[in-house]
DNA sequence: AGGACGATTAACT
DNA sequence: GTTAATCGTCCTC
């Protein structure tokens, strides 16, 4: 089953430090992958200089400003594929993109997409990566997360902040390039990058 | 209509 | 540590 709507409204600053540990489970094209959430980066939308949402809506942001508990995927770079949760109330933009997961179900389905990766752990390590081994991207923008007849699902949040939790600044952005608004599980291998040196 | 740039990754030296 | 790959989006003429 997947979980409650309510416990995903919010801010993004608040809900994505308790992703984490949440699982992801994916049925697109029939094969199940699911992935337990190691990393994310909080957007906060119209207020976030470094939010695709800082613009206004777009028909490419539309999904961020619409109602929570839906996956926002975009595609950037010319090749890639990243998925946020969104998370804030209907008509305000707020997302939490998923930085890094460990893929917990389906590793035979994770491991043909992503066939470059060279152990397991690399798997679903970086934004780009996940949303390939759970096979999200143009056909899952929009999905509800919280439908049981949904082909992407959002199951066993944590019910409190879970232990182990570092932060720091978010990574590939130009603008509000200090806040320490990404959140990742110490030590973990399935984190994209460790905490910046120095 | 044109162009710079990206919430990245993989393959190099 | 550096750089090519590759194209949709959005800003600026």
């Amino acid at each position: 089953m997947p979980i409650n709507r309510d416990r995903l409204v919010g801010s993004a600053l608040k809900l994505a430090p308790r992703l984490l540990g949440a699982v992801l489970t994916s049925e697109v094209g029939g094969l199940p992958v699911s992935a337990r959430i190691t990393e994310v980066e909080a957007y906060e939308g119209e207020d976030d200089p470094a939010s695709h949402a800082f613009r206004g809506r777009t028909p490419r942001t539309a999904v961020m400003f619409g109602p929570p508990g839906h996956l926002y995927c975009y595609f950037t770079y010319g090749m890639h594929w990243c998925a946020n949760i969104v998370c804030g109330t209907d008509g305000t933009a707020a997302a939490v993109l998923l930085r890094g997961g460990e893929i917990v179900a389906g590793l035979d389905t994770a491991r043909d997409r992503r066939a470059t990766a060279r152990n397991d752990s690399e798997l679903g390590k970086g934004p780009a990566r996940l949303a390939a081994a759970l096979g999200l991207g143009a056909l899952t923008n929009g999905v509800d997360l919280c439908s049981p007849l949904s082909p992407v699902r959002l199951e066993h949040l944590p019910s409190r902040r879970p232990r182990g939790v570092a932060a720091g600044p978010r990574i590939g952005i130009t603008r509000a390039v200090e806040l320490p608004w990404r959140f990742w599980f110490e030590g973990d291998p399935t984190v994209s990058r460790p905490a910046r040196s120095g």
